[in-house]
DNA sequence: TTGTACGGGACAAAAAAGGTCTTATTGGAG
DNA sequence: CTCCAATAAGACCTTTTTTGTCCCGTACAA
């Protein structure tokens, strides 16, 4: 639909909340999660590949939780977007050669391009920093 | 996933298809899904569309078919997906005031905001006059 | 050693995507 | 005026994706 997913809106939220406590705060996932209205059940499956990709890092046990794995100034919009979205491309054609043989459509790809290059600017401009409300 | 959908990428065939043709050329929609390589079914209900909205003209019996509703460079990629997949939102947040009511994710609505403008600027640029390959 | 909190995997309901089928309805040609 | 060609409309269906939930395991701190 031309639309990011809840799991990348709640995301979102969540790296929004990580950015504006103070740094180093291990913040837990029920209070991330009530805070910014989203199932913490789904959350706690987003902030596991965010782990993973060193996005975040989590601390298990009693005063466990989560905080930011890089300054928030170092974090892209674009990247915690593809991080549970995958790769941004706005038309199967241009995923990868191959995909799209026919000749006359080949003249759309031009325009995907240039849209999945906006896009991928525009949100890549954009750090947790940012957004931060602070 | 913030892509567009195959029916999306269908109509913009079956348009291109028909900008490719001699102006006022009746096409028949077998003609035009076997080109294509679209399910020829399915091109219908997206053309049965096309035509409510004036995107297309339609023509029943014997010799019928379709055509452009009107001439290829006022038709513009935009107006093709948007007929088909609705207005262009990349979040659900800036679709509706009211939607998105926590302070803290407003920070990132001017960013989904400009996403938007950016898309729609470069696909309103485009017209199916660019896209049939003369 | 116990309680807290994340990790991981299986599972499942709901929604959306993708497409088919059948029955009109329209219009042209014989 | 009747038959055939072609779209219109709507019901229906299947598959995939989304949006979660649940349970058990594991790590860690007090």
């Amino acid at each position: 639909m031309l639309q990011i997913s809840r799991k990348g809106d709640y995301a979102i939220r969540g790296m929004v909340y990580l950015a504006s406590q103070p740094v180093d705060k291990v913040s837990l996932l029920s209070d991330i999660a009530a805070k910014m209205e989203v199932p913490q059940t789904f959350l706690a499956k987003i902030f596991q590949q965010f782990n993973k990709s060193g996005l975040v890092k989590s601390y298990r046990g009693a005063g466990g939780g989560f905080k930011l794995g890089r300054p928030a100034e170092n974090i892209s919009l674009l990247e915690i977007v593809e991080t549970v979205e995958g790769p941004i491309v706005p038309n199967r054609c241009i995923m990868a050669a191959g995909i799209c043989s026919r000749d006359i459509s080949c003249t759309v790809h031009p325009v995907w391009k240039e849209v999945q290059k906006s896009m991928r600017e525009i949100l890549s401009s954009v750090t947790l920093k940012h957004l931060a409300g602070r």
